[in-house]
DNA sequence: TCAATAGTGTCTTTTAGACATTATATG
DNA sequence: CATATAATGTCTAAAAGACACTATTGA
């Protein structure tokens, strides 16, 4: 073997996306280290020797924000491997998209956070630790643009969903306003995205109609695609 | 430090796909181990200290195939990361999908070949090495997906091309055959995509028309996409 | 001339988008 | 009752697909 070749630090991020208050939220943690100079950093940790990468992610999740989802969707969005974008020495870093439905808040002694990611691109954004943001850049683009030809929205809410939260889980990701006919119109003609279930949601505080529940349906990719306006 | 965590061997492994004969093709290597079980496997070689992991796949095709491609697209596909991936020990592979214009062939001295991947899918296909066979499927859905809503096409064909030779590749890799005029017009239509230079391609020996030529045009992402039938 | 390939025109079906209308709830 | 939200219907414009037709080459 070739005294070049050796072993690497190899890490896994994690940027876990969801939806709060019909915005677009994502899982920062607290700067601990004086190293960072005080910069959030996305929920990170070191592969173990008898871990899997997706055990690594979510055992990151777990200790830096308390955040158990086993049933959140979970996938790889790129791995980071230029050699010196970790100054402390060379670290390969496997991001991970995480999605969840809007349930659990991490708790206070987590020292994470979740943040509007509409305050992540403006003038007065805190720059993230590291390479992050340009990791949180490219989860968001993958995130918008999987929302098109696969089923990954409804990844953002819990079932059963009416097509009303479905329909809000596009709105906050792309940041647009959807008609709510011809959304329904769509998903309904998009075979296998969604499968009606018995029950209704009951109407806000306000009145309104009860809005009919679904479920996730069988297909993962979508045709026809719910192409972005 | 947790004495759990420790460093990992890093590997990349390249799937390259070119298109030869109007069909999609992909480069595999001989197996020169006996471990491997005479199992063909994709090109790929241990990340050094101070090489990123683009460099590596570089060198990969450079010193197992002699494929020197530095205009090939190069993209990340995924990282393979199980424990027991690799019986001779833990090693996290970060794979590659490469796409290159019909030019090289592998010498004979490189033990590369170029296969049909026709010929991966079917009942007497030779399974890889590892789980090679895996990150190929992966590759495949990639390329055949990415077609629909970004210009990789492009990256099939040398520039100046034609219009037919872009639709050969949408019908090699998604294994279809499209109308021509249909084709053209939704090219047209689809802004940034593709733009118009000087000069005509010659006809083939049983004659026709001369073809326009047209180079890359600037947008990555196609709106509207090139949906496939 | 014919065969072959490139490129255009036209028609029909499907889909997207705007927006009116009806249905069912709360207060 | 008014108001709010869900769900359906209708019309128009744009896009997709089938396919006839014209253009320009080699043999």
């Amino acid at each position: 073997m070739s005294a070049r070749v050796s072993t690497c630090a190899v890490a896994v991020d994690v940027a876990l996306l969801t939806i709060r208050d019909s915005r677009l939220k994502l899982l920062l943690v607290e700067p601990d280290a004086p190293r960072l100079g005080g910069l959030w950093a996305l929920p990170g940790r070191r592969v173990r020797d008898d871990e899997s990468l997706d055990d690594t992610a979510h055992r990151a999740l777990r200790e830096l924000a308390r955040i158990t989802a086993p049933d959140a969707h979970l996938e790889q969005l790129r791995t980071y491997g230029e050699v010196s974008r970790d100054p402390g020495g060379r670290v390969v870093s496997v991001a991970y998209l995480a999605l969840t439905p809007t349930t659990e808040d991490p708790p206070d002694e987590s020292r994470a956070r979740l943040v509007d990611v509409g305050d992540l691109d403006g003038a007065e954004a805190t720059p993230l630790a590291y390479d992050h943001g340009r990791i949180v850049a490219d989860a968001l683009e993958r995130a918008r643009s999987k929302l098109e030809y696969t089923a990954l929205a409804t990844a953002f809410v819990e079932e059963p969903f009416t097509l009303a939260e479905l329909r809000g889980v596009y709105e906050a990701v792309w940041g647009v306003t959807l008609d709510p006919a011809n959304f329904r119109r769509k998903v309904a003609s998009t075979r296998g995205f969604v499968v009606p279930v018995e029950g209704r949601a009951p109407p806000g505080p306000g009145g309104g109609r009860p809005a009919k529940l679904y479920e996730r349906g069988p297909e993962q990719r979508l045709h026809p695609a719910m192409l972005r306006p």
